[in-house]
DNA sequence: AGATGTGAATGAGTTCACAGCT
DNA sequence: AGCTGTGAACTCATTCACATCT
């Protein structure tokens, strides 16, 4: 069995994709279904597909094809998503609230339990389910609220120093709205959700 | 000189993460870079950079280095951002909102100036800057606001649909935020941005 | 027969190493 | 001497082609 490290983001990527087309087919009632009709049905490569998923274990019935049901349940707990993340978002300003709005009190596997600023016209507002609390106690609210996920949702310049915090804090990994690259530290995993970057590849093509 | 097509998107995601180099280079004062220094600073590669440039032209001066100036110049027009990008925001629901917010009235070259939806009972209303339009309206939303980009803030199975009718109604390009992979339309540029593709590789590594 | 799983071939993207300017 | 710009080498990812299994 393949070492977590050693799955290349763009196979994640694509096995949460996966997942996503299983549970249509699962909604249509389909219960098998070959690497090749999925292949077209999303716009996928079947080759790719089957690689895919052959790294983590024979799932599918050769002559046959994959059980949809199966393989749904064998990639949510791969993806680790057969239990729920709670999340702290950092940084409770125009953004932080929008994303604590938006991915509310149940996004999937997801929920949001807690929000800090370190803006005291900020702390105590109550925003969705949770009331805002000081960024200087983000340790024990991250112990408190059983957080997992950070989310970033501070200027460029605070970025860093946050993501350490939320590392120091125990946080197992971190999801970074800031426009800045940041240094990883070795057990907290960092994704980036950069929408100035987007744009900016947008409008290359509006020139 | 390259044909916008053959532009890879890590190149041009690149390219936007340079001129915040060069941005920040400017806030310091520094007027020469050399692309080693430029790496260091920035924990890039820079043999990359290099390469990523030589591809627009000759903007370095050998044994000397790149002009902080000269090149931030060149990479703000080359991006497209040497002039204002108007925006239009399809879906005015919790992320739609939010987008408007924090997009607002002026986010670098990008402004918001319109948002569209479907339910009778947000048209009309206020929202940042503008009153949301009502969806079967987008052509003439699009051609009275002189918006380029589209940005899909509706639910994934809609998003196709406004997608397309954004392309009929001569957006030059879209952000997705729907978590679905769209079919694109060849002259109508797509970038995704996915959240829950992105909570769920971050998943991955709390199992 | 028909679909999976996989080594081999191809292609894309990055890094190396150095020729060519200033 | 020093740094850019770039062909060549290398590494990573995708696609092909087929042996393998039901």
């Amino acid at each position: 069995m393949i070492e977590q490290e050693e799955v290349s983001p763009l196979t994640l990527n694509r096995l949460s994709f996966y997942l996503r087309c299983l549970r249509h087919l699962q909604e249509l009632g389909i219960k098998r279904i070959s690497s090749q009709e999925m292949a077209q049905r999303y716009h996928l490569s079947a080759t790719q597909i089957r690689k895919d998923l052959a790294q983590f274990g024979e799932f599918g019935i050769r002559g046959v094809g994959y059980d949809v049901n199966a393989l749904a349940d064998h990639l949510n707990s791969l993806l680790g998503l057969d239990r729920q993340h709670a999340m702290v978002i950092v940084g409770m300003g125009n953004l932080g609230s929008a994303l604590a709005q938006y991915l509310g009190f149940n996004y999937g596997a997801f929920h949001v339990v807690a929000g800090v600023d370190n803006d005291p016209k900020k702390i105590g507002r109550r925003v969705a389910s949770f009331v805002v609390r000081a960024a200087a106690d983000l340790q024990d609210v991250v112990r408190e609220s059983g957080a997992e996920i950070g989310v970033l949702a501070v200027p460029a310049e605070a970025a860093q120093e946050n993501y350490d915090a939320l590392a120091e804090a125990g946080i197992k990994g971190v999801l970074n709205f800031a426009p800045v690259r940041l240094k990883r530290r070795p057990g907290v995993p960092l994704k980036n959700v950069d929408l100035r970057i987007n744009l900016e590849e947008l409008a290359f093509f509006l020139r």
